[in-house]
DNA sequence: ACATATTGCAATATATATGTGTCATAAAGT
DNA sequence: ACTTTATGACACATATATATTGCAATATGT
């Protein structure tokens, strides 16, 4: 698994550290901050949730190519 | 969650039983039942290996709206 | 009606996602 | 310099995804 940079774009793009979008996303904050280390292989509704809150799509945040 | 209606029809469209999806995407018979029965939260690595397989993107296949 | 393939379901076992707590470090504010 | 905030890293505990096996039910073909 690669580092998920869109991820942490999206993220400060909105002005929210690792711990306040682990809050809005009800995860906590190292899950939040190993998905974005490329250290995780998150759920699919972890995922719908962390784009709901950012709002993106999954092919936005976690899709290559 | 909900059955995954797009992913059966996308599988079947392919002419795949769930076991030969399995198979190419190396899971078991039962975790691919289990999803498109909606009763599991797959892993993004699983659902973007089901995407590869199918030819779809993730959006295609798991997001919803 | 029979045979076969496909799928759903249930029980148990294992791997791994996720939580919790703590510490270290670096950046930013005062 | 000091304080606060944000992030990465580690150890351990818990929840859940996934495997395995077997059986029931539902198609589909002959």
């Amino acid at each position: 698994m690669a580092k998920n940079i869109k991820l942490k774009v999206a993220r400060t793009a909105m002005d929210l550290s690792q711990e306040e979008l682990a809050k809005k996303v009800g995860v906590s904050r190292q899950t939040i901050g190993l998905i974005e280390l490329g250290k995780y292989n998150p759920s699919l509704n972890l995922c719908i949730a962390i784009c709901n809150t950012l709002s993106k799509t999954l092919d936005e945040l976690f899709w290559e190519n």
